[in-house]
DNA sequence: ATAATTAAAGACAAAGTTGTCCTTTTTTAT
DNA sequence: ATAAAAAAGGACAACTTTGTCTTTAATTAT
């Protein structure tokens, strides 16, 4: 569904959320082996969720790392695709078509609409404190 | 959601079930005009889908063409999505977690799962015969 | 001030995707 | 038999994705 860079996106900004802090920042080592990425390739995305949106924050140097200001833990996974460049997938054709629509639809337009909608949901109503706190209710994992 | 490669494949299935048949095979030309795509990508498709599976019939020579045989009418996209290597998406954790299960859940599992569902029996139930009647019934476009 | 630590930035490489073109093979029509 | 038509197959190129490594810049602790 979505590419490798922005499934550990998503995963290090949740595993960022939840065992980050301004007073506890995580480092990169620690933050691709909680997620099971690659450490150099995760480098460059989370460097692309800090640079223009800043979802998240970074700091150089000794106790340096990664965290996430509490404000932007009303932001939402949409965000995230956003940011990594697939937010249109949620507003696009299921076959591609680049015309589709409610007056010139695809054969799949009408079974696929409430499922573009529960997708929509899903991503948008799902926002990264959320999930940090129904993680901490249940056992989840991101690796 | 599916590459492109695998956009064209479900368009040009359809489009050559709903026009063509043994006695009136599509050329190549026809079938990338019809469904926009490019015709020399699209060959290699078309390859693919007659060659193990042979989904679709391919005859050489003057007035060969492509056509699909009736009884291939009640396969479904789900079939078109494994010839082109793409049926995992629809087994797969949204996060790319490889051991996300029921017992080892990521963080969406549980949103994720009617959506995958529906997803799975949108694929699995709209045979290639279903959805020719389908767009006799109604306007629909492949481009 | 200096050294150590950490992310940022840039260069690079391997693999996959998309797309094009050319040659060969098969089939049909004459 | 021959020529024409069509797909098959292979080579190739541009671009994207994934991943690695090295150097630079910033920050902190001493």
């Amino acid at each position: 569904m979505f590419s490798k860079a922005t499934e550990y996106a998503i995963r290090a900004v949740i595993f960022i959320a939840q065992k980050g802090s301004e007073e506890h920042k995580l480092a990169l080592p620690e933050i691709a082996e909680a997620i099971q990425s690659p450490p150099f390739f995760t480098a460059k995305i989370l460097q692309k969720l800090t640079n223009g949106s800043q979802l998240i924050q970074s700091v150089r140097g000794p106790n340096g790392g990664f965290y996430i200001r509490p404000e932007k833990l009303t932001w939402t996974i949409r965000e995230i695709l956003n940011i990594m460049g697939e937010g249109e997938m949620l507003d696009k054709c299921v076959l591609g078509l680049k015309l589709c629509s409610e007056i010139n639809p695809c054969p799949l337009h009408e079974v696929y609409k409430p499922i573009k909608t529960q997708l929509n949901a899903m991503f948008e109503n799902k926002s990264i404190g959320l999930l940090v706190k129904e993680m901490e209710a249940g056992q989840y994992f991101l690796m």
